[in-house]
DNA sequence: TTTTTTTATGCTGTTTTTTGCAATATTTAA
DNA sequence: TTAAATATTGCAAAAAACAGCATAAAAAAA
């Protein structure tokens, strides 16, 4: 039997079943495992399927990712986020929010990390599964369509469960003396719960919303332990925070 | 024999079976192994067959995968996907497995539809957001990276709480005798308690996977109440599952 | 015609690729 | 944690590819 033919009838049985086991395919074409193992890594280095511990998954299976937008402010965010990631420690336990931002913290966390992660948000989710050590643990509900985040009662209700030592949030507007703001009520109610969820609070946040205001309070300023922006802290833009009790990233 | 004459036959032999072997066809020939290597090295650079260690291959076995759809047997499954959205109704309050061909259905949605969708895979959840008349609720838990989906204690004592109209399922493997299996224990596990949180059970299948089995049994063929196939309910391929006790669409 | 040139083929020895095996390390599951 | 399954690595045998050479056949030129 060629070479050829037998990574067809892998392909094959992977696009079939999604996922398919290495001693399975050498039984059925009577080679050894070895040599599966080897066509397996060959078409793994291909992109045709990705290996995975004693088999093959296809990509249309491990691949999903939701297409990058434009996003907004990048370069601040990816400040932001590699200021974040010092901040994390191995097997420690986070809940990661949704958002551009938190997005992109998700995007640059190392593969090394070791993580367990809560999040309510579908794109940081998906994101975080590309981490191969961190698990991920995606906190049920009602989706908001715009968002992209678990929301209402229900949400809420489990976020009322779990207690971790750091959670990492946007907001859609930040003040030094209204706190932090939000346009939507749902996204308040849950931005609540993952506060009253976590030791620890750390705000995630590009200067530019510094200093707006809207209709909604999710809290209090000096209800935020950490606030990180891309600015050093220092920076004059953030002295009305440094009298409040929260510490500058 | 003229060297045109020999070519002619080894692409014929190529086209026919989509693969050769040189030793085979030096055999046939009765030429030395050199002379159809020569041969074959020729074609191979005029791009009439594609060479290979220890043969030849045909261009389209070759080509089949680098630029094919990302998605296994498409087709069929768009067939699938447009057979079951007619069983849907109006305000009825589902639950849409994961994988490609429950992803498909997902894609193939009515923007009109009015649905309450449950749903354990992150794709499908994705794609159910585009649809702007589907409420989408996500049933948290531990994420299984390649598989996309919630699985554990958690996510199946969710399920226990829930009684949805119908649930549309996928399956790894499916035999009239066997019922469904499939190659991992914890997808089992949370295909049985999404079977329990359905009033009827519809399986989406492809009709290649008819008559493959696995480890790990999810239920009993009986247990589905529909299954729906690419084929004609009446295809002969589908005699043994019509002496069960289920519907084919 | 004969001679020369070109092309095709087969043979030999060497190199590369493929494959299976065994020893060891790593990962996973219980 | 331990035990089992899976991966990795190095190695050796077999198969295939390759390069060079000699010969035979065919074509072209004398």
């Amino acid at each position: 039997m060629l070479k050829e033919e037998r990574q067809r009838i892998i392909l094959n049985e992977v696009e079939l079943h999604n996922r398919v086991q290495l001693t399975d395919i050498a039984e059925k074409l009577d080679v050894s495992i070895d040599t599966i193992r080897r066509d397996v890594k060959e078409l793994d280095v291909e992109n045709r399927l990705r290996k995975v511990h004693g088999g093959a998954v296809s990509l249309g299976f491990a691949n999903y990712s939701p297409t990058r937008n434009n996003v907004y402010a990048l370069d601040e965010k990816i400040k932001i986020a590699e200021k974040t990631i010092k901040l994390l420690k191995d097997n420690s336990v986070v809940l990661i929010d949704g958002g551009t931002t938190c997005l992109e913290l998700v995007r640059l966390l190392p593969a090394t990390i070791n993580l367990t992660c809560f999040t309510l948000s579908l794109p940081v989710a998906s994101e975080l599964l590309n981490k191969p050590n961190v698990e991920t643990i995606f906190i049920g509900g009602k989706l908001a369509k715009d968002a992209q985040i678990a929301i209402g009662s229900n949400t809420i209700h489990h976020l009322s469960n779990i207690k971790v030592d750091y959670s990492f949030i946007g907001t859609g507007y930040v003040d030094a003396d209204y706190g932090l703001t939000e346009f939507d009520w749902d996204i308040v109610q849950t931005k609540k719960a993952v506060i009253a969820a976590s030791k620890k609070t750390v705000l995630l946040c590009i200067s530019e919303k510094l200093n707006s205001q809207h209709r909604y309070k999710t809290c209090e300023i000096n209800t935020i332990d950490t606030m990180i922006t891309e600015l050093d802290p220092g920076h004059n833009q953030l002295i009305a925070f440094k009298s409040q009790n929260i510490s500058l990233l």
